[in-house]
DNA sequence: TCCTAGCTTAGACTATGTCTAAACAAAGAA
DNA sequence: TTCTTTGTTTAGACATAGTCTAAGCTAGGA
């Protein structure tokens, strides 16, 4: 059983077959997937699953902190089921490709009190972007 | 004359009235518009301004980087008039309320080279998400 | 003046996501 | 078991954000 269902099942949340589905299509991946790429790669697998429940079940995830919901460029929201595991992201600029990655320090100890603007600050998530290899290459 | 309008010119961009309108609309705030926002107000000033010429303005404005495009939900993008200046965004999770920020780090380089998986890094721009003063008062 | 290149416009179109109403399914009560 | 209640799923309509297209407009150079 996948680690994300165990999570999942822990909020009394029902574990139907569609939602088993999603979820393991979702952790399945190294890649993080939009909501249309998981309803594609889902449909493989259960023919009749339908647009508007792997919207509203992501979504439902989301909702859970089991998954986070990621809109690192301004299309489609990406998902990412590694809540638990603070991480950043890397993206390439020329092709897209992204990267979970972990930086040295948490970037909320980065930021000054006078900066805070009385707001109780819970976390901070960076965006890296840069070219990957293949894309320098195409570069020069 | 607005400072944006004088990077803009810098780039040999013609400066139409409709360019300059949008502009001075997208600087003249210190909140990040969405280009609906924009098209709204820059309207009262030039009624005929037309969608199109907003959304193509803004694409430009970005892609000569004098003008940085946030995508920090997954509705619309929002429009930052401030490319020159390092900065990052503090969003309050019950309102919405946005704040630029300063970090006392510069967060490329908290990234180990084995976490960089080869690319280039250029750049890297913190979201930090809490409650505002206000939202905190209503969580009571 | 005319020509050309680039700019602007209205509206059609696309992509992404949400909502609605009806059908369906599962769990507990009788 | 059957009934009832509650939650889930479905198809398709709808909403929102943004892009594209074709036509007309404008400014500057020959």
């Amino acid at each position: 059983m996948s680690d994300l269902v165990t999570r999942l099942r822990r909020h009394n949340w029902r574990i139907t077959p569609q939602r088993r589905v999603i979820a393991e299509t979702l952790e399945g991946s190294h890649v993080h997937f939009t909501a249309e790429e998981i309803l594609e790669r889902a449909v493989e697998r259960m023919p009749e699953l339908s647009r508007a429940t792997v919207y509203n079940t992501l979504n439902e995830m989301v909702a859970l902190g089991e998954v986070l919901e990621l809109t690192l460029d301004g299309r489609s929201k990406r998902y990412d089921p590694n809540a638990d595991h603070e991480h950043h992201h890397l993206i390439c600029e020329g092709c897209g490709l992204m990267k979970d990655v972990h930086a040295m320090a948490d970037p909320v100890d980065w930021l000054p009190g006078d900066e805070r603007h009385g707001f109780s600050v819970t976390r901070g998530s960076i965006t890296y972007r840069g070219l990957c290899p293949d894309c320098q290459g195409a570069e020069a």
